[in-house]
DNA sequence: TTTATTTACGAAACCGTTTTCGTAATAGTA
DNA sequence: TACTATTACGAAAACGGTTTCGTAAATAAA
């Protein structure tokens, strides 16, 4: 109940509050002595210092905010791991914050940082997303942003991500080399950047190989689990349907999954079935389930470490930096 | 770059920075015709108010923090998703703070947490903790605490859990009566209430049909992914090996399979695999996996809801509610 | 008309730190 | 001895809101 402040310790050993409080930081300015008996006393209170005082007079918040869309999918959980690890190593504090996909909450959100509540943001941007605007409207604010995985086309802001397009190109020409002719495309979004980028990978490697593009396999998915399970086993069920299917999101592997087992389709005999994923469960499925498999725990590393790189101002001009760590092909029973 | 604060609105205003900070609270001692006057300027500015500013002369931060051991599980990837939405919902600010299953620093963690950072903190603790002293301490401190899931035995702090007891006893039951005289119970604690719960479970319906108790059968596993696989391999190659699995923890189940795998042992002809988990995948897993699943989001919901009663006081003595969300036994193929 | 009340605002203290600046006392130098 | 430098600390001003209290002016009541 006594909230011990400074205030308390300087009264109980008749020294000055600010003296007080540059002993607790081993100032030069106070003898050994003196340090001793202020830090012998803060100890004996269990003293803990304000931490919005200290925030407000220094104008540093040794906090970080971390934006994402959800924490749904096992990508995210496990950057939430490699961003904490590196905030934890700093002294920095992380406040989350979920946008559950919609433009508006994550503009709202961004605003809100404009309070000097944090001194950087990581951001995951979600699926509504088309324009920066709302995130260069907090870096003038000068509140540095890192963006990590789901990034923006044609941004000046520092990014960490992998590389989308290669691995959309290299998953489908796996699937073709597999003797996959008509291979669908499962997206989430018509503008996020991550499902785009593997989108044009996978184009190229139709048009390498000189399949016939098909509209009708490229199924735009949503959040909603109903439609993408109709979607998916609507053209599972079509006498065109697909011989194989690259899942540009985790959930969408499942979903495939479920849906083969529903029409009784086997895999990879009558449909071979690859996606971007890091479940842990992967290579246990029936059948075990080929895999681009992202660095999740690495891209939110390097993400929350070029934050701290921008906010320390090590280097010159990092906050344009952009950062691509590889993907892996990872080939199981499934194709 | 010209960071507007409420001093900025009043010179430019020509009002006190009482009147414009009444103003734009909406204070009934402020007329009309001003506050629009500031809100318009304030609009006009994109004037945000200084979050510690605010906190620190209020002594309330509308933030609350979250102490989890990792999120590697999906149980707390989905409790987040609970537990953030109630939070935004509120308008309050989310903290995350990851122990890695280690007490020494979820005791430090909570310790800083003293620093007025925070109103309120939900925890489900590490492993390693075995007595509630950090939590007290805390909550000697003013700060209420919620334990969910992971609580802690003889505490009177408010927790929200699930019936794990019984579902240990059902589940243990049902492979019982599946005809598995063998089971094996893959802990990762031997003081994780949870854990032991379940074990006390397993342990009633052991006895209710006099199955011989046997020592060997309680594996011990650690965080240590090699070590677990190497325990469950050694008992499942023993010559009196189980017949049926009761895996405490979702990744125990994924190793269990792998080392069946290994083994070419077939679930659940040669052994019957049960497990507590709410992995999506379950169902597509070769074969589906029996679960006994836990309302994840639910329990996040109710946690950080309890919280906000405590905060608010609506109820007498809200601070020692337990609450108890059932989980369900859902049976698949590996049983 | 006088008094009481309400309205609308300003002055200033306050939240708990940090930091600048000033200054006694002591130590060192010429 | 006189002067400078150093040491060790205190006083007070920040940081940016919020809140209490006081008060002039306008309005209402007597």
């Amino acid at each position: 109940m006594p909230k011990t402040n400074i205030r308390t310790l300087a009264k109980q050993l008749g020294l000055s509050q600010g003296t007080v409080s540059k002993a607790l930081k081993d100032s030069y300015e106070i003898s050994a002595a003196t340090k001793e008996r202020v830090m012998a006393l803060a100890r004996k209170l269990n003293y803990v210092p304000n931490a919005y005082a200290s925030s407000l007079r220094k104008q540093k918040s040794k906090t970080i905010a971390l934006v994402l869309p959800e924490v749904a999918d096992s990508f995210f959980s496990v950057a939430i791991n490699g961003i904490e690890s590196v905030a934890q190593k700093k002294g920095y504090h992380v406040l989350i914050y979920l946008t559950h996909e919609n433009f508006a909450k994550e503009k709202a959100i961004l605003n809100e940082l404009k309070s000097g509540r944090v001194d950087g943001v990581l951001v995951s941007v979600a699926r509504e997303t088309k324009h920066p605007n709302h995130i260069s409207a907090l870096q003038t604010n000068g509140v540095p942003v890192v963006l990590f995985d789901r990034v923006l086309a044609d941004t000046i802001t520092a990014e960490v991500c992998t590389n989308d397009f290669e691995c959309g190109y290299i998953a489908t020409k796996h699937l073709i080399e597999r003797g996959c002719r008509k291979i669908a495309y499962l997206s989430i979004s018509k503008n996020l950047s991550i499902v785009n980028e593997r989108l044009e990978g996978y184009k190229k490697a139709i048009r390498e190989y000189e399949l016939p593009p098909d509209k009708d396999l490229l199924i735009t998915c949503n959040n909603s689990e109903g439609h993408n399970h109709a979607a998916i086993k609507k053209s599972l069920s079509s006498k065109n349907r697909p011989d194989g299917i690259l899942a540009s999101v985790e959930k969408l592997i499942i979903t495939t999954y479920h849906v083969c087992k529903a029409l009784h389709l086997e895999i990879p005999a009558n449909v071979k079935v690859a996606g971007f994923s890091i479940l842990p469960s992967a290579a246990i499925l029936s059948p075990p389930v080929t895999t681009i498999s992202q660095p999740a725990f690495e891209i939110g590393e390097a993400a929350a470490a070029l934050l701290f790189k921008i906010l320390e101002k090590k280097d010159h001009g990092p906050e344009n930096t952009k950062i691509i760590l590889p993907s892996a092909l990872i080939i199981r029973g499934s194709t």
